[in-house]
DNA sequence: GCCGTTTTCGGCCCGACTGTTTTCAGTCG
């Protein structure tokens, strides 16, 4: 059983407990266990073997016993005895806004539901408002939602989704007179791969026409609720919206807030306490209720003595710790990226000439590319053949002579590893590119060691330099290949092949856990946008955003490095 | 159920919003 295989089963327990009725740190306790585990950058099964499962953040001696049982006999004795007492499919109804534990437990006990079906139709029946505590609005608000799960697809967007959303609505609320600035949070100024709503967060004194200005938007189709200082409301693509509004003097404490993740927030508001302070969204009160105010979120870091925190840290994995030790990492920026290594033409399945994805990347800022056309074996992708390759070289050294020194291009590939492990052009043909990107395509489904010892021959090649999107999995769409990740890393640190961070939204693999996991065991990283068109050169913030959150500076990332020492790396291999 | 610069037992963040309520429970972030 898989990271993931646990977590679930973790995060079923703490939503059926929840319903059950449990003390709530039990809840929680499960909750966040689930959670390390799932961002877990190593396989929970390798931790087991080695009998490190209670140094894992949360997993104490009862849960580790559970994994323990979990991963021995592939069961679990008291998950299968709790879904015998809750029903499982009353967890189903904690996704519909407004029901939580509290009401799923009522509706089944009282009522027999336990399906969304059940509930739509009671609501409908109107049997919901029969409950005590609950009446014709309730009922109402619950129906309203029942539809808005239907009309979203996923409970969470792909981060390029909630980017270009959050654009529009940040250059429209920019544009009227009241806001002093507004600034996205939440989960996507984390730059979370996947995003569940958007938190935007306003400065301005006048809350009430800003709100109403910003119900006028084209985008907003439906409040959900509304206040004095927050709206929550449905935009027309089922993604849902927050704008906090809080006055110019308090936007730190506010953005802050509205940043999260809870984890980190829950971790802060601990600090605040031994400093006899209670931090929230408004300011800090001292215990006499005077107040401190933050304008700007640096301050609210300065309070608690400690340094200002990337949000892409703040999920509770340490941050808190390391900045109070003075050691919080120095983080990539895009502009470290200097050049780019994983790009398409029309000589493959690219939708531009090679020409133009030169003088785009040029136009981004990039001072070297490498174009990495597929190979043959990739049909679909109409790869190249070895005399196809050959004339590609030619034609490139063609455009390099005519741009000058302005860009320096790279003649490589993005090589299938076929699924014998046997690399898809001959070595002779490889030692005439400059970089050799090799990548899973095909046969992804292999057994754990089949596709293992594939991926792990590539990266013995001397040829090869780099990987290219190791787990091949596509967010939402398709699991990652079943990989030992460790002996994966182990290999490329050893042999110095750079693993890509492809910054494609539905690719985003490495994923953040595997990429800090490979800078801790001294691997090379690559971010690399995979263009395939001069436009995806602005996923490159994408990529960027993972390799902030996996903790990775600009020295172990090969495009940050000046040309000449990529150079000299590649040179100094097969 | 976890965890320790107050603790191996007793804590474990803080507030907004809604609906159905006469003071609060549930949900959400």
């Amino acid at each position: 059983m898989n990271n993931r295989g646990v977590a679930n089963i973790f995060q079923n327990i703490a939503d059926l407990l929840e319903i059950k009725g449990e003390p709530i740190y039990r809840v929680l306790a499960y909750r966040r266990a689930s959670e390390t585990v799932r961002s877990l950058g190593q396989s929970v099964e390798d931790v087991w073997r080695e009998g490190g499962l209670e140094e894992i953040p949360g997993v104490g001696k009862a849960i580790s016993s559970k994994i323990d049982e979990l991963l021995r006999t592939g069961r679990l004795e008291f998950y299968e005895k709790l879904t015998t007492e809750v029903p499982p499919s009353l967890i189903d109804l904690l996704r519909v806004g407004d029901v939580g534990p509290k009401k799923a437990a009522r509706f089944w006990k009282e009522l027999g539901i336990t399906s969304l079906d059940e509930l739509e139709a009671a609501a409908k029946a109107g049997k919901l408002r029969e409950l005590r505590g609950m009446g014709k609005r309730s009922e109402a608000r619950i129906l309203e939602s029942l539809e808005a799960l239907k009309r979203r697809q996923t409970d969470r967007v792909l981060i390029n989704h909630a980017w270009e959303t959050a654009q529009g609505l940040l250059a429209s609320l920019q544009e009227l007179p009241v806001v002093v600035k507004v600034e996205a949070a939440g989960s996507l100024r984390r730059w979370r791969e996947t995003v569940g709503d958007l938190d935007l967060i306003a400065a301005s004194e006048d809350a009430g026409p800003l709100m109403d200005a910003f119900l006028e938007f084209p985008q907003v189709i439906r409040i959900i609720a509304r206040g004095e200082t927050k709206i929550s409301v449905e935009l027309y693509d089922g993604l849902r919206a927050q704008l906090w509004v809080h006055p110019p003097s308090r936007f730190g404490t506010a953005l802050q807030y509205a940043t999260g993740s809870q984890a980190h927030n829950v971790r802060l508001r601990e600090l605040a306490k031994r400093f006899g302070l209670s931090l929230s969204e408004h300011g800090f009160k001292r215990e006499d209720d005077s107040e401190i105010t933050c304008a700007e979120e640096a301050e609210v870091y300065q309070i608690l003595g400690l340094p200002w925190i990337p949000p892409e840290l703040r999920e509770d994995r340490g941050e808190v710790q390391a900045a109070m030790e003075n050691r919080l990492p120095q983080l990539l920026t895009q502009s470290d990226l200097v050049g780019e290594l994983h790009v398409h033409t029309d000589w493959s399945d690219g939708a531009s000439t090679l020409k133009e994805m030169v003088e785009a990347a040029q136009e981004f800022g990039f001072q070297y590319l490498a174009i990495t056309d597929h190979s043959q074996s990739l049909a679909v992708a109409r790869g190249l053949d070895v005399d196809r390759i050959r004339q590609q070289r030619m034609a490139i050294n063609e455009i390099q002579r005519s741009m000058g020194d302005d860009i320096h291009i790279l003649h490589g590939v993005e090589i299938e590893i076929l699924a014998d492990g046997r690399l898809d052009y001959p070595d002779e043909i490889l030692a005439e590119l400059d970089l050799v990107i090799a990548s899973l395509h095909t046969a992804l489904r292999q057994p754990r060691e089949t596709i293992t010892a594939r991926l792990l021959k590539a990266i013995r090649n001397p040829h090869v330099d780099m990987i290219g999107h190791p787990t091949g999995r596509l967010i939402g769409i398709r699991e990652p290949a079943d990989l030992d990740m460790e002996s994966i890393l182990e290999a490329a640190a050893e042999h110095q092949v750079a693993l890509g961070i492809n910054a494609f939204p539905e690719r985003l693999d490495l994923s953040e856990g595997h990429a800090r996991r490979a800078v801790e065991m001294g691997c090379l990283l690559a971010v690399n946008t995979d263009a395939h068109h001069p436009e995806h050169f602005t996923f490159q913030k994408y990529g960027v955003g993972v390799a902030r959150r996996a903790w990775v500076g600009p020295g172990s990332v090969v495009n940050s490095w000046p040309f000449d020492r990529v150079y000299e790396w590649l040179s100094t291999r097969g």
